[in-house]
RNA sequence: GGCGGCGUACCCAAGUGGCUAAGGGAGAGGUCUGCAAAACCUUUAUGCAGCGGUUCAAAUCCGCUCGCCGCCUCCA
């Protein structure tokens, strides 16, 4: 497997620092509003991720935090009228709803600042001990000084940052770039015992205290999405490897924005459409397929066309899916060769190679859905012939076990055909049940039996207008959902 | 100002030195069908923002130009 590491900026061969086993850490969300699209991106590239790894035989330990204490969940809290803890318990309830329909799996540890706290304060005790932070008026800053690799990650040079150009700079910090290990409490604020008084964890913090807890000193990947290089992932560096004196993760992984109009999607520019929102008009399926459609690291642009032609390529292999299913009941008595039997033979022999070799190159997702999709057209040819026989049974299924092993790595394509239609039904509001569907089905069918096309063709129109297709096969007429 | 990324067909999107430049959508023509739909076939980039250069060989490396975006403040 390769990796692009934002460290190195080169993809790299990926080697655990402890063979066969894998320590991933990637930073969450800060639970104080609806998660956005965006969050939905990192999410599930990450859980693929995750999915590889443990799929290419690794043994692999996966955590995702929580911020549950933060300025932004203070303020929210007195929008709102409820405590802080409120506030964050709520949001993260909001997660776990929309992960969950968009198959994101939960981590193997998903810890919250709050739990930590005893921990965190151990590391910026050492930090102090150590001379790389110091404590001012209840608060405890980290000088960025005096860790000389500060800038590895994200590039920049200290002297080059312009430090107080964007930011309100506070005369008293030994550095303008120096940032809060722990800040002190205002009145009424919530607030922790401390040997600096009364406080609360800075931002950085909690992952370099949970990480070091459940994974060491020393682990392997640490992600996030691409705005977390600096400061976020830049400050746990700096924290992680002065506390320890150990290098902190191998392999640093970001995943790029999604855009609208071509401009970053954020909570600032107010240009953000919710999970929630945008599963009001399309399947979670299409969410992600659509997410995975495109290179981790590249940038998005979020549209409704883009998931509607996610929604017609789900149909396409659900569709082929059906065909699968409609082999496989028929008489087998027979050998009947299908049409290019020796190209689906060599495909399928290839087939897994091909999955493999791209997504263990930097997890290329959308190559890999590529690969799946050309397996669908040879599939689909060859039963275009409406082989039978032993044989054709033999490669009908090795494809489909191959397309349900590719499917369950990147979480998709997993329900039976009549449950995506269900789904679809719903999210296009189809009036109709499927027994009212059936049962004009079989008007149509006694129409046709009477070669009454003009009748059999109304009750089609009818249907299709209410949002339902009609497809006429041999052994009878199926219906499917019609995307537009 | 500093650092970084991107620009591939009508649209989306893989490909980062060498086989016919993946895959999906859309369009056109065809096979099949009572007619459709689905599926399949053919077709739509002698071409990869532009201009130079390196190389036997470049979308892929180097330089310049144009355009777009990101980070440098909370941010997935």
């Amino acid at each position: 497997m390769r990796i692009y590491n934002t460290l190195t900026a080169k993809k790299e061969d990926f080697i655990p620092v402890d063979p066969g086993q894998v320590r991933m850490y990637s930073c969450g969300i800060t639970a104080y509003d609806h998660c956005h699209i965006g969050h939905a991106r990192s999410a599930i590239v990450f859980d693929v991720m995750r999915r590889y790894i443990k799929y290419r035989g690794y043994d692999i330990k996966y955590i995702r935090n929580f911020t549950d204490i933060d300025d932004k969940i203070i303020n929210r809290a007195k929008q709102e009228g409820i405590s802080w803890d409120e506030v964050a318990r709520k949001y993260i309830d909001e997660y776990y709803r929309d992960m969950d329909s968009l198959g994101v799996g939960r981590a193997d540890i998903e810890p919250k600042a709050t739990e930590y706290i005893p921990e965190m304060i151990e590391i910026v005790k050492g930090l102090i001990d150590k001379g790389y932070a110091y404590e001012m008026e209840g608060s405890v800053y980290f000088a960025v000084e005096r860790f000389a690799d500060y800038g590895k990650l994200s590039k920049r040079d200290l002297d080059d940052m312009m430090a107080g150009a964007r930011i309100e700079v506070d005369e008293r910090k030994g550095n303008p770039m120096d940032f809060a290990l722990w800040k002190a409490s205002k009145e009424g604020e919530p607030a922790w015992e401390s040997p600096w008084g009364p406080g609360r964890p800075g931002w950085h913090i909690e992952c370099s205290a949970m990480s070091l807890k459940h994974l060491g000193e020393t682990f392997d990947i640490h992600g996030g999405g691409a705005d977390l290089i600096f400061p976020h992932h830049e400050n746990e560096i700096a924290q992680s490897e002065a506390f320890t004196g150990r290098p902190f993760a191998k392999y640093w992984v970001h995943n790029g924005f999604i855009t609208v109009d071509k401009e970053k999607m954020s909570k600032s520019l107010g240009n953000f459409f919710t999970i929630k929102e945008i599963l009001g008009k399309f399947d979670a399926e299409a969410i992600r397929f659509f997410l995975l459609a495109t290179h981790y690291r590249s940038p998005i642009e979020f549209s409704d066309e883009q998931l509607r032609e996610a929604e017609i390529s789900i149909d396409r292999y659900y569709t082929t899916f059906l065909r699968i299913r409609d082999f496989m009941a028929q008489d087998h008595s027979v050998e009947k060769a299908g049409s290019d039997e020796k190209t689906l033979d060599e495909l399928l022999s290839r087939f897994p190679d091909s999955f493999r070799e791209a997504m263990d190159d930097d997890f290329n997702t959308a190559l890999a859905i590529g690969t799946i999709f050309e397996l669908l057209r040879v599939l689909n040819k060859y039963l275009d012939a409406r082989p039978s026989g032993q044989k054709g049974v033999a490669l009908v299924t090795r494809s489909r076990e191959l397309l349900k092993e590719a499917g369950g790595v990147l979480n998709i394509f997993s329900r039976t055909p009549e449950d995506w239609y269900r789904a679809l039904m719903a999210k296009k509001a189809i009036t109709l049940s499927e027994g009212e569907i059936l049962s004009r089905i079989e008007e149509r069918r006694q129409a046709r039996e009477g070669r009454d096309w003009a009748a059999a063709d109304r009750i089609r129109k009818e249907l299709e207008e209410k949002g339902i297709i009609l497809e006429d096969k041999k052994d009878g007429t199926g219906w499917k959902v019609k995307i537009s």
